[in-house]
DNA sequence: GCGCTTCATTGATCTGAGTCAAAGACTTTG
DNA sequence: CAAAGTCTTTGACTCAGATCAATGAAGCGC
């Protein structure tokens, strides 16, 4: 269980207000605070939409088309908020990659009570906006790109987004599966494999283990992945 | 030109608040009211990101993969508000279906003036989690469905947005033409007019001309887009 | 209303990624 | 540390949708 006061670490490192305050007890009532062994999915109320904060650990949020068909829709880590709509015309759920803090908020009430305070609310926006531009950069990947474009592109996405510590965002421990990639990627395990194999021989990358990968020429990486100059 | 007088229709229908009022006033100075032809592309500046109001019309947001591969993010529609960030990896261009009357704002500075104003910010996070999760459904086709699946769902999707007068939302006048819905879909042109005529076939939509759609059964149209039931 | 242009449909063939199958490598656990 | 289980890699074959090619509507300007 994560220590209770990662609420007030949310509160002040994701917002810069302090949970003291009026609306930090507020939303304070509103936080379920929980975490999720590794493999199991966080127990959301699917009748309503969820916003939920990785206080540490990763994430995948997957798409369920039908029974045996899923598509990860995004991976978040720790500090990412998460926005997860009401069950409809498709269910989501979240899943944790490790094992994983959360603090979990239904939205509306969420949103309600912090409308008063215009910096969560700009933070919100930010936050929003950026997965938004994430998720449609994903919907370029799976409607235009090939199996190589897409895994290159997903290598030099995630250098960027795990770089935490001084490593040149150059080493990466995939906290993710290759079946994990294939599902965000609209792939097959074995596709992956593939490619992983082909950019290996091109020496554009290098693998160890299952979850090391070392990127040896970004720039070269950043072309296969059909990026702009 | 579109009356400049959108941009009170702008501010009091979709935010609800006095163009007048001070806030109103300070937004008015950012605003770049124009119109844009049918088949042309709105002129935004790229090295910053922008928010586009959709006062009337329709237009298409696309991402340029490489010279000649393209993707279709979203469609909008009169009343909507759409986010463009600057380029980067990708680049976005929002090209106008039919005469269109845009506003346009320099976001950054649009979320400034704004954040004082609760109810905007309100009304600004609902837009971009709609479009945050449409984003995701459009992910979920783009990965997981088939072509037959895809342009199910586009129907119902374009059916629920279109919806506008008594048509009783089974009529649908698309904006589009068979290569806007393959660009958006992830196939190409021949393969959305095999589709159609596939349905044609199962008797489950008519088509006249190249705009008009009717759909016969929504039902078994929401089956074959692979909806939960 | 007639020719021109663009868009949509249909058919034939090709191909990149999926599927099926088997072997090899990494972890875990007793 | 060896056995078991899981994940990854590689190979052979298949198939949905792309590509190439031709014909058939719609819409548009004169």
């Amino acid at each position: 269980m994560p220590a209770s006061g990662s609420y007030d670490i949310f509160l002040r490192g994701t917002f810069g207000i302090e949970p003291g305050g009026a609306t930090g007890r507020k939303l304070r009532e509103l936080a379920k605070i929980i975490s999720v062994p590794r493999g199991s999915i966080a127990p959301l109320d699917h009748t309503h939409g969820s916003l939920v904060f990785i206080a540490d650990g990763s994430t995948k949020l997957v798409a369920h088309a039908s029974h045996d068909r899923e598509q990860i829709v995004a991976f978040h880590f720790g500090g990412d908020l998460v926005a997860i709509p009401p069950d409809s015309e498709h269910a989501f759920s979240l899943m944790a990659l490790k094992d994983s803090g959360l603090i979990i908020f239904p939205a509306r009430e969420f949103y309600d009570r912090a409308s008063a305070e215009p910096t969560i609310m700009r933070v919100l926006l930010d936050r929003f906006q950026t997965a938004l531009f994430r998720c449609r950069d994903k919907a370029l990947g799976l409607g235009r790109k090939n199996a190589q474009e897409r895994l290159a592109s997903f290598l030099l996405t995630m250098a960027e987004r795990l770089d935490n510590d001084a490593n040149g965002c150059r080493v990466l421990d995939l906290p993710m599966s290759r079946r994990d990639i294939g599902d965000s990627l609209g792939l097959t395990i074995e596709t992956i494999s593939r490619q992983f194999s082909e950019l290996r021989a091109a020496g554009l990358v290098e693998t160890s283990g299952r979850s090391r990968v070392v990127l040896k020429d970004p720039v070269a990486l950043a072309q296969r992945a059909g990026h702009l100059q």
